[in-house]
DNA sequence: TATGAATGAGCATTCATTCAT
DNA sequence: GATGAATGAATGCTCATTCAT
């Protein structure tokens, strides 16, 4: 479809010297400063190369394409993010309700720092989406969450566990990507973010609720009007 | 930012004479079966235009750009998404969660017809995204989803509702280009369908409740545990 | 060298009909237009039939080809500067000195109007100069001066008086152009034409000297120091 | 006017490695011989990079676009002029009027060669004229010819040696290029080398006369009718 | 006669990647 | 290891001219 050639998309080498771990370094920076500079349609070997101060060829003995560093910046960026989540969501002395607010704010926050880079990052994901290394940073911040949901709600069975992870962290992503996109004040980004709480909090209580024997209570949910 | 030039993304002139429509409608259908074949990356006007059957010029007499096509392509795509959605949200003769719920699953079942193409128009996005006229259609969805709210849930003020059409129409786009992008078969699109019906529906409960005087069944979003 | 093919360049109808005249008249002040407003590199037939309120076709019907209407334009310019300086030139109340320089602020003032779009046709005109048809326009000019040489000068021989008539014909064709592309303030563009006067009119003096027998003053153009 | 947007002109690296060197004469070599051979119309980078044995790439390495490669011929052209004017302009061993005529007779010498490709690089003028960096090389030949001014007619003021420079260096340009495109025989060369001679000659010797005070004899300069 | 849609060769420029030094 | 010059296919877009209606 979108793409045929998957042709490597991990970096060549492990940066195992201090020098090459430093090179590496530059070149993610410099990755990640040209993305937001130029914006994904003009991100170049070159133009990365240059500003981290390091040759094409150099550039290239770490990177096997230009995909493989954009996946990198992309994989750091999930890895970051699903730490940051596990640490909120796995806080056992708040209930889960609040982590999952304290969790959605977090998330937002981070999305809308250096949001100009993130959103290139978001263009330029053609060029990585299709690799089957993508997968794993993805999926781990998936996993976060379907264990916070095992946690927050042990009564639900694993496959809706997984499904409604996969839809909370879809969800996440995508309109956390949206909104850094769209909000331009301090103000508008919280009350994105406290909309977005609302509603995955919501869908955490039904969750809740469906899975749990019926209580006597009248049922929240029947339609209102 | 991303891109900074929009030089102008309309169509150069309105389709009058018969055989002018039929090329602008073999142009576009054209593009969408290229664009559905070989990608954002490799989707160029030369592809089109062979495939529609026409030279590089014509198509250049009707569109002023790429862009343009890309465009045009995305906002008929939106024209149908807002009339399917508002003429499902619109049926009084239904509730309002129900009518939620059938309008996720008409949208993300539209979604899924096409997926490869409607990624691909998704990837190609940074290319149309700036300009202003692409707001329009965008706006319409979402303020068909706000006159949904607004119906749905008449107690709650204009602000709230807006923040929260907002909110569902962006997760709705997202979501559902994730499911597309994601999902194989038709029992897992309805799956995911579900649960995001089940989380909008949660959404639009909560709204409801919070903005009505509490009744004195105990609370349903109480943290559960 | 410069372009082999020199396919035509003259009208191909005589404007015959007051309706044909019309047209005519208009694409060619459409086209001084047009080159004025976007210079010669993107002065199109398109532009030009646009502007002009007449079909790309109708253009066609008249000017064989883009270069024709340029060399139209070329030709009613010189035509129109080779009668104003022969006005000038061939009024005997004057001596011919201060018809020189007449004719010369005339020129140089006439070439300072429109200047814009004066440049544009001297940039365009690789298009028409290698045409055949395009010497006699410029002829005409050169033989007005040559016929003032020999009015100014009897005494010069023919060939002399061609050869000088040349020289004359191209510096105030070249300074005219050069000046009007450079001055900017009504101020500069006397000082310059006073300049080009002085000039030649320094050269029609001594070529009325150099072919005069020797007087017994000194030789006025000894070198001076 | 005739172009808005003037992107830049200049090289883009200096040739530092004997090898770049190389590159950048073999390519400036090359698009002489293809504006002689083709004209400034088919002007192509593709032909220089082809005729200069080079990738088009690699022409773009070393300039950004094609103005540039006109502009750096144009430069060399008047850098050599320039140096060749001066030299003659300022051997004090000779009167001024003997070194302004051999000046006058070089300079249409050395137009005279290679006349088609100046011929052609004229026609190209409206792509580099624009640049702000043109301007230096054209102002250098110009300086050396209000210096010979000033040296020959020290008693002009700053402002009339100026003028007079700048009129003098277009007229040397403008009828240069006017003769090398008319003229075919070395005969008719010299012998409009002659007639320019005599012009600027007459007009160096009217300068001088009109800085000093009057002398006894009679106005040359007066109508001699 | 008028129209204007259609044509398609042509052009400037970019960029990922390689490889000789 | 490091460098950066070289490559050349690929792309978006223009425009003079024709010709069916």
């Amino acid at each position: 479809m979108t793409a045929s050639v998957n042709p490597r998309i991990t970096m060549r080498k492990q940066p195992q010297q201090a020098r090459s771990a430093g090179v590496v370094e530059a070149i993610l920076q410099a990755a990640s400063q040209v993305l937001a500079e130029v914006g994904a349609q003009r991100f170049t070997t070159a133009r990365v190369a240059e500003r981290a101060g390091v040759s094409v060829g150099s550039l290239y003995q770490y990177f096997p394409n230009k995909a493989a560093i954009l996946f990198q910046l992309q994989s750091d960026e999930w890895r970051d993010t699903t730490a940051l989540l596990r640490a909120i969501l796995e806080d056992r002395t708040r209930s889960p309700q609040e982590r999952l607010r304290a969790a959605v704010h977090a998330f937002v926050r981070s999305e809308c720092e250096e949001a100009a880079m993130r959103v290139a990052l978001g263009d330029a994901a053609p060029l990585y989406r299709n690799a089957p290394e993508s997968e794993e940073p993805r999926a781990a911040g998936t996993r976060a969450i379907q264990a916070f949901l095992h946690d927050a709600v042990p009564a639900m069975p694993d496959a809706a566990c997984r499904l409604a992870g996969d839809l909370i962290a879809m969800t996440l992503a995508a309109v956390g990507e949206g909104i850094s996109e769209k909000a331009s004040s301090d103000a508008q980004i919280v009350a994105y973010a406290d909309g977005l709480a609302d509603m995955l909090g919501a869908y955490l209580a039904r969750l809740d609720r469906t899975d749990r024997p019926p209580t006597t209570t009248e049922d929240a949910e029947r339609p209102s009007h």
